[in-house]
DNA sequence: GTCTATACGCGGATAGAC
DNA sequence: GTCTATCCGCGTATAGAC
């Protein structure tokens, strides 16, 4: 059996970042704060991770990985159509509680924080959009058939207008709101 | 009469903040560049609004109050309760053809780039935030009655789901899809 | 792989003259 | 009111040792 041990520079420097990055702000974080919670010196930092860009990237990596699994076992407890399309709002309140700190969204917020963003970042970004709308449209077809991937839109917009809530304080109930709008959205095809 | 004049340095400075500020980002645009676009010293930015915190501050107040004026216009035009409560998705097409730069809300962005904000900036972010509430209410009592709040709530959220589309480049049609949901939540009540 | 120490550029802000 | 010139701190990143 294996004794207890130092989880790795490394894995502090992921912790510490997601926990800075996505709650206090990624520009608003210096680096230096992150050495400082993960216990780390600088060139640790950039050994692993190339860059403060590089660590960003791969906290936004590791946060995708997270919520896509967070969503599936979600979408699995669904039990109708609707249930299903529904879920990415389950999914969100399930998230949501782990790091009940993050004001919002984390890849609006490095979307909107850093515009010149290099390849790294934006194919991660990318990828998270590209997970959103593939999904809900496969969600979409047995509700709204050919008309599905308008349908998609709709929830997507809907989604993001429950995670701008947060930014904003309002309205006061953000996925109760949202899960509503999309309920209505899809009633209507 | 009077004769041509070169517009004083105060409002090159509104005008070269506003159009930085919410294309390329709060954050990501250095006071410098500000003043080369302006063609203003240093000095004069720091007589005028103290702090390039003051200078976002007074560059919201004035997106603020044109936003408003944008929007009244569109609400005189429409034409039954439904279009009235939809013509901030007019307002904001007519806005938008403005800054065609603006990547999305410039009350959003700043509440993601600025979370420690002071006073003077959280004060304007808070206006437009009570002016979007408190107006969509208003219009929603003459289709939802006493659900008047919730209803305002569901626009709301479309609204921020648009404005959100356009930081993620999806949906493609932000203002067509937006418009399509709050129509659609309005029909539930 | 990780540390200590340091370099370096950039960005916000000010002093003082006109 | 506006300019020129300058200061200063902060934040990213690197050099070199262990």
């Amino acid at each position: 059996m294996t004794s207890v041990q130092k989880l790795p520079a490394r894995g502090r420097l992921l912790a510490a970042a997601e926990d800075a990055f996505f709650s206090r702000g990624i520009r608003a974080t210096p680096v230096d704060d992150v050495l400082r919670a993960a216990d780390v010196s600088a060139a640790t930092l950039y050994a692993h991770f190339g860059s403060k860009d590089g660590l960003v990237a791969e906290a936004l990596r590791v946060r995708l990985a997270e919520w896509q699994a967070v969503w599936d076992q979600c979408v699995v407890r669904a039990g109708s159509d609707l249930d299903r399309l529904l879920a990415v709002f389950d999914a969100l309140a399930a998230y949501r509680e782990r790091q009940p700190a993050a004001r919002w969204c984390a890849f609006l917020a490095a979307a909107t924080e850093l515009p010149d963003a290099g390849d790294e970042i934006a194919g991660v970004l990318a990828a998270d959009t590209e997970l959103l709308n593939e999904r809900l449209r496969h969600f979409a077809r047995p509700l709204a058939g050919d008309r599905a991937a308008d349908l998609a839109d709709d929830v997507v917009l809907a989604y993001n207008g429950t995670l701008a809530a947060y930014l904003r304080g309002y309205p006061a109930s953000p996925i109760e709101t949202g899960r509503r709008v999309a309920a209505a959205a899809a009633a209507a095809y």
